[in-house]
RNA sequence: GGGUCGGUUCCGGAGCGGUCAAACGGGGCAGACUGUAAAUCUGUUGGCUAACGCCUUCGCAGGUUCGAAUCCUGCCCGGCCCA
C-alpha cells in the first residue's frame, strides 16, 4: 500500500492542495512540517490526528519538522474561533513548548535516517524587524483576500467580538514561517487540521513569490462522534496526553468507552494496526458487540503509545478491579496501588466509631459538594461504599465500610471512585 | 447623542405584585435495560434541615408596598433603529 492509499483508506485525508502531490511524495523523501500550538504544557488528544499523520509519513520516508510555535503562540490564531485569544506570556509559551516536545518523542522517532526535528518559531520571528516585515512580507498580501476566508468571516461578523490587528496578523505569520521552512531546510508541504487549510495556502502563496518555488498542503478531517457531540472531552473535561493532566486509567477508560460506531474509525485513526487487523476487529464489533474486543483493543494500543506499555498495565489492572469483580478479594498492597490514580483522602479513625453519618463525613472530606448531593445520589440508589450499595439516607459510617484495616471505597454511580483511608 | 427592546437559576428561554427556588427545552448527574456502547424509559438538577420550615438567588444600587423576579428612580451592560 502506498502512503496515500495508506491515509485515503484511514480517512487520514480531508483536502489536498495539488493532486499530483501523491506521486511527488512517491517519488523520494519529502521534508514536510506540521505545527502545534503551546496554549498549555500537554498536547490533548485533539492533536493526535496529525501526530498521527506526520508518523504515517515518516515511516513512508519522509522528514518530519515539527514546530511549536513558541513565537504564533503569542499571538494566538483566530481561525474559525469565537473569541479574541488570551495572549499568554512569553515564560509561559516557552515552558509550554517544551512540555510539548516531550509528548511528540512519544509518537515519533527523533533518531535515525530520516528523524524528526523539532523547530520553534520563535526562533526566527522573534528576531524579524517588523519595517523589513512589513515590506517584505506584508506587500504580498492582500487584505481584501483575508477578509473573505471563512475562518475570519467569522469574527468580522460578530460585532461582540471583532479581531484585532494582532490577531488579524497571525497568517502573515505561519505564512512565514512555511517560506523560511522552504528556504531553509527545503520543506515542501505542510500539514494539519482542516482549519488551517487558509493559513496554509497562504504560506504557498508566498513561497512561490519569494522563492519560486512550488509547494503543498495537506489537511487531516475534524475527528467526529457518531452522536453529534464534541470528540475529545470526558466527564472531567479534556482527555489530556500528559498522565498528570490525565491518569493512564481515565486515559484508558476514554477509549474503552467509545461507542460500537466510532470504534472502527478510531482504530484506523490512532493506531498502527494493520488493515486485516482493523477489519476483523470491525467484524467482531458485528458479531458479538457484548466482547467490546475492538474498544478493549483501542485503549490497549492508544494508551501503549501514548504512555507506554507499564502504564497500560496498570491501566488495565485497575480497570479489572474495578468493572470486574470483588473489591473486597484485594490486599491492601494491591487496593492502594490500584486506587493510586483516584482520588483520596484522609479521614479521621474516630468516625468509624458508628456515631457519625455516612453522609456528613463524605461531604467532609470532599466526595461530595453538599449533603442534598449525597443524598440524592442514595435516592437514587447510586452510592456504594466498598461495593456495598447504600440504601438510607441516615446510614451511619461504621468499621463495616473499610475493605481492609484502614481503607474504604466510595463509588458514585457506576464509574466514579474516591478512596478513603483512615488514619490516627 | 436620540428612540426602542432587553439583561432570569449551567445554557436557551417563560414568568410581569402574593400560590416563584421560579414553567418548558437543552445539558449535567443518577437509576432501569444492556455490553463499562448507542437508543429508550424513569428520577433528579441553589444551600441547610428527619421534617414544619428557614436562608441565598432573577444585571447593580436605592425606593414604593403588609409583600417585588415582577411597580418606580438612578446606574452599568447588550440588541435593533435613527443621527
Amino acid at each position: 500500500m502506498t502512503l496515500f492509499e495508506e491515509l485515503t483508506w484511514r480517512g487520514l485525508l480531508n483536502q489536498v492542495t495539488d493532486p499530483e502531490l501523491p506521486e511527488k511524495m512517491a517519488a523520494g523523501s519529502m521534508v514536510f512540517y506540521c505545527g502545534f500550538d503551546p496554549t498549555a504544557d500537554s498536547l490533548h488528544i485533539g492533536s493526535m490526528l496529525p501526530i498521527m499523520t506526520i508518523a504515517h509519513m515518516q515511516r513512508a520516508g519522509h522528514r518530519p519538522l515539527v514546530l511549536v510555535g513558541g513565537g504564533t503562540g503569542l499571538i494566538g490564531d483566530p481561525s474559525f474561533k469565537k473569541d479574541e485569544r488570551s495572549l499568554l506570556t512569553k515564560e509561559k509559551v516557552a515552558e509550554n513548548a517544551e512540555g510539548i516536545r516531550k509528548q511528540l518523542a512519544h509518537f515519533l522517532a527523533f533518531e535515525g535516517e530520516n528523524a524528526a526535528r523539532m523547530i520553534n518559531n520563535v526562533d526566527w520571528l522573534g528576531p524579524l524587524p517588523l519595517l523589513d516585515f512589513l515590506r517584505d512580507i506584508g506587500k504580498h498580501f492582500s487584505v481584501n483576500a483575508m477578509l473573505a476566508r471563512d475562518s475570519v468571516r467569522m469574527r468580522l461578523e460578530d460585532r461582540d467580538q471583532g479581531i484585532s490587528f494582532t490577531e488579524f496578523t497571525y497568517s502573515l505569520l505561519q505564512a512565514y514561517d512555511f517560506h523560511h521552512l522552504c528556504e531553509q531546510y527545503d520543506c515542501r508541504l505542510q500539514i494539519g487540521g482542516s482549519d488551517q487549510w487558509g493559513n496554509i495556502v497562504a504560506g504557498i502563496d508566498l513561497s512561490r513569490r519569494l522563492l519560486s518555488k512550488e509547494t503543498y498542503g495537506l489537511t487531516i478531517p475534524l475527528v467526529t462522534k457518531s452522536d453529534g457531540t464534541k470528540f475529545g472531552k470526558s466527564e472531567s473535561g479534556n482527555v489530556w496526553l500528559d498522565p498528570k493532566r490525565t491518569s493512564s486509567y481515565k486515559f484508558y477508560q476514554f477509549w474503552i468507552n467509545q461507542a460500537d460506531a466510532d470504534t472502527p474509525k478510531y482504530l484506523k485513526y490512532f493506531t498502527f494496526l494493520s488493515r486485516d487487523e482493523i477489519e476483523a476487529l470491525e467484524r467482531c464489533v458485528v458479531e458479538e458487540p457484548h466482547k467490546r474486543e475492538a474498544q478493549r483493543r483501542l485503549a490497549e494500543e492508544v494508551t501503549r503509545l501514548a504512555h507506554g506499555e507499564e502504564a497500560l498495565q496498570n491501566a488495565i489492572k485497575a480497570s479489572q478491579a474495578m468493572f470486574g469483580g470483588d473489591l473486597r478479594g484485594l490486599d491492601e498492597t494491591t487496593l492502594l496501588d490500584v486506587f493510586s490514580e483516584m482520588p483520596s483522602s484522609e479521614v479521621s479513625l474516630a468516625v468509624l466509631a458508628g456515631d457519625r453519618l455516612t453522609v456528613d463525613v463524605l461531604v467532609e472530606c470532599g466526595v461530595f459538594e453538599s449533603k442534598g448531593e449525597a443524598k440524592r445520589l442514595i435516592k437514587n440508589g447510586g452510592l456504594y461504599v466498598s461495593g456495598e450499595r447504600v440504601e438510607a439516607e441516615d446510614a451511619k459510617l461504621t468499621k463495616a465500610a473499610c475493605l481492609t484495616e484502614g481503607i474504604a471505597v466510595v463509588r458514585k454511580g457506576k464509574k466514579n471512585y474516591h478512596l478513603l483511608r483512615f488514619v490516627d
